[in-house]
RNA sequence: AGCACCGUGGAGAAGUUGGGCAAUCUCGCCGGGCUCAUAACCCGGAGGUCGCGUGGUUCAAGUCCCGCCGGUGCUACCA
């Protein structure tokens, strides 16, 4: 039965060693993979789960000096933490290694010398900044400078915020390290190898297009990439953590950690055929035979590497290797309206997320609202309810009610089933499920496949209802045997559908049902539906409930506790705001309404908090990236290069506004304003007719304040 | 700024590739039923001009086209 076809290799892209990931990366590539992976075992394929972690690059080597070890060691450490997060996790991977493995360095160095070898290597010289004290090279997001366009102070090397102006490090005015802002920075050559993409384009341009299966984001993404015309990339980096460039002369390089990581796949995949399996066949079995499909999942910012510039590498060397068959990417997971955010420690971790609940309440929430198209928001409501409702209420609950009504009632004996036509009805919606089910799934979809088994659950809840066994217990004990038993066989069926999701629970209900409770992991497709395995068996006495409700109070709890309360009441009082546009437009009346409600009085106290002052405009230009919004430059007394930004570009022409008083909001806290900081606000009034702005009744000098 | 994606009842999502009879699901809300189980489960109901345009195409648009508004992401040496 197993043919050629029936070989996959699914791999989830790598995290970066750097640091315990957030729920957004579980998410965004690592659990649909192991979801997917689990599924074409249930279908009977040969599959492997191949992931690791991404170690080198300069964020490695930063973090191993905050924690003042050497970066190998840091590495270990960091490699030891996230592997058993990912394990606790429930992860099934048949191998879980490093890109700071010798295999890894074998591999990258060979592809990079076939590379060589066919002509796809050139070297170059560039002009890099150099940070004396630190002793390293400055990639361009780690250079701060004025820039030499808009002369705003922090700008990044690689892009001024302030005017947004593409910036080469080297352009920056008293450039400074991000990491150490007193050290000397030098201007040196270097020289570094860049691989000829633009070489390689029609070949990567071919297959891509040959891949009309993939989802749209993913051609999308890979198109708009190729649209543009490829360009030279340079592969190697100045660092000293990394893979050597396997040729004479070059000790200071090391491979820029895009090229080898990818090919960790590759290298880690060698590993587990060598030292896990120990059949070293199976490596090029695997990567070199066309009857494998590589099915790759990650998040959306990492589909050109792995559509476009990888593919390159492995086309350029053409060693053989394959590529992938279908790029899988996720959205962003938003985390209450707003960002994960480590530094802001927003959002939950997925070592802490396991602190708080079972594996399983993360894996079934977090897969029900999978970013697949859009991105979806991480709510704790959301994770209460999808626990209480669903997995509670439906599906603990009913093995909870089956297995205590039985031995109360038949010594937890299961007896053979009748089939009416309620029977018929729930054999149906079980093999629907099974069908949505398998259909989704092979279109390598999450959220629809959960929804289909909870529907099933309700179908089940619902039958189990209107049998009524507590009352024909009274009339009819050989039906309510039957009733039960029925639903017995419906929860062996749920659990084997449930496992690629949900394991930990999958396992728990077939031990319940008296079922060995890893045998649920190795059942097939073909094993799910079966209405007389447990006939004559005997439930266990209850083990306890599946699932612990989480209250109201904890979700309050966990909110204060994980920065979710603030960010929710902002967007909150921004959707008001919405909201009252809207009506603002159609129903003015209720507006005024509002206006005459005199509960919004404020203490004289309040009012002085805000200064007021008077400002005159000296400069008046249009916002780069705004058509709303005008940037001013205004003299408020103190200084005169005070810059604001002020949404009147439609009704004020910048020309008119030099030289007018206006009145200015002196301690509003500074906000950048699409990509330009504006220091305060200018007070104005908004009318059918427009904008106007506020002026003193005569010209005055700047910085009075107003009382 | 360019490009991409998103904007669906109080909340979160599906439906947009291939336009078609009642806009789907979960939660929340209102009312009812049942009692084996954890205030569970089951049934019924209210609530949406599918961001905006008195826009275009069509017999027909949430779905295609145009414009606008709002949000997010990307723009290649952070990974």
């Amino acid at each position: 039965m197993k043919n050629n076809e029936s070989r996959y290799i699914v791999t989830s892209a790598l995290p970066y060693v750097n640091g315990v990931k957030h729920l957004g990366n579980l998410i965004g590539s690592l659990l649909p993979a192991d979801v997917y992976t689990r599924y074409l075992k249930l279908k009977g394929k040969d599959v492997i789960y191949i992931c690791g972690t991404d170690e080198h690059g300069t964020p490695s080597e930063l973090s191993a000096l905050e924690a003042n070890v050497p970066v190998d060691q840091y590495c270990n450490e960091m490699y030891v933490v996230q592997k058993k997060i990912y394990e606790d996790f429930g992860l099934k991977f048949d191998y879980f290694g490093r890109t700071s493995d010798v295999e890894n360095h074998e591999i990258t160095k060979e592809i990079f010398l076939a590379l060589n070898e066919n002509g796809y290597i050139n070297e170059k010289t560039s002009t890099q900044l150099y940070s004396t004290n630190e002793d390293r090279y400055l990639p361009d997001r780690y250079v701060n400078g004025i820039c030499p366009h808009c002369g705003y102070e922090n700008a990044r090397g690689d892009q001024c915020e302030g005017c947004s102006t593409l910036l080469n490090p080297i352009e920056l005015i008293n450039p400074y390290s991000i990491t150490d802002k007193e050290s000397p920075i030098e201007e040196r050559e270097v020289r570094h190898f860049y691989i000829d993409l633009p070489s390689l384009q029609t070949k990567v341009e071919k297959w891509v297009d040959s891949n009309d299966q993939w989802p749209t984001t993913t051609i999308t993404i890979a198109k708009k990439w190729l649209k543009e015309g490829l360009k030279e990339r340079s592969i190697t980096r100045n660092l000293h953590w990394g893979i050597d460039i396997p040729l004479e002369g070059y000790d200071d390089l090391v491979f820029y950690v895009w090229f080898d990581a990818p090919i960790g796949y590759i290298s880690i995949t060698k590993k587990w055929a060598n030292e896990i399996v120990k059949k070293p066949e199976l490596f090029d079995k695997y990567w070199k035979d066309k009857n494998t499909k590589l099915i790759q999942f990650m998040g959306i910012d990492n589909v050109p590497f792995h559509t476009v510039t990888w593919p390159c590498s492995i086309l350029g060397a053409d060693q053989g290797y394959i590529l992938a068959n279908d790029v899988k990417s996720f959205q962003w997971l938003t985390y209450e309206k707003g960002k994960f955010s480590t530094s802001q420690k927003r959002g939950v971790f997925t070592d802490t997320a396991l602190e708080l609940y079972p594996p399983d309440y993360w894996r079934y929430y977090l897969l029900l609202i999978a970013p697949e198209r859009q991105e979806t928001d991480f709510q704790w409501e959301g994770l209460q309810s999808a626990v209480n409702n669903d997995l509670n209420n439906l599906l603990g609950n009913l093995v909870n009610s089956i297995v205590t009504f039985s031995h109360k009632n038949f010594e937890g004996k299961l007896s053979e089933i009748t089939f009416g036509d309620k029977e018929k009805d729930l054999q149906d919606a079980l093999k629907e499920c099974i069908s949505e089910y398998t259909k989704t799934l092979d279109e390598v979809e999450f959220q629809k496949p959960l929804k289909a088994q909870r529907k099933f659950w309700q179908f089940a809840n619902k039958y189990f209802q209107e049998k009524a066994p507590w009352t024909s217990i009274k009339t009819d004990k050989a039906a309510t045997a039957s009733t039960l038993s029925i639903i017995a066989h419906s929860l062996r069926s749920m659990a084997i559908l449930l496992a690629p999701f949900a394991p930990f629970t999958a396992e728990k209900i077939f031990d319940q049902l008296g079922l060995d409770a890893q045998s649920v992991h190795e059942l097939k497709l073909d094993d799910i539906v079966d209405w007389d395995c447990l006939v004559g068996t005997t439930l266990p006495e209850f083990k306890g409930n599946l699932f612990t409700k989480i209250s109201n109070k904890e979700v309050e709890a966990l909110k204060e506790r994980y920065g979710a309360k603030e960010e929710a009441k902002e967007k909150k009082s921004k959707k008001k705001y919405k909201g009252e546009k809207k009506e603002k437009s159609k129903k003015e009346e209720k507006m005024k309404e509002s206006d005459k409600n005199t509960s919004d009085l404020i203490e004289y106290d309040d009012f002085v908090k805000v200064r007021f002052v008077s400002a005159i405009i000296l400069e008046a230009e249009p916002h780069p990236n705004a058509d709303t919004l005008l940037v001013l430059t205004v003299d408020d007394g103190k200084r005169k290069d005070r810059k604001l930004c002020a949404g009147i570009r439609k009704d004020y022409d910048a020309k008119d506004l030099i030289g007018r008083n206006v009145v200015i909001v002196d301690n509003l806290k500074p906000r950048k304003l699409r990509g330009v900081l504006s220091e305060g606000m200018v007070l104005a009034v908004d009318d059918d007719e427009g904008i106007s702005l506020l002026r003193p009744d005569r010209s005055v000098q700047a910085g009075l304040r107003v009382s």
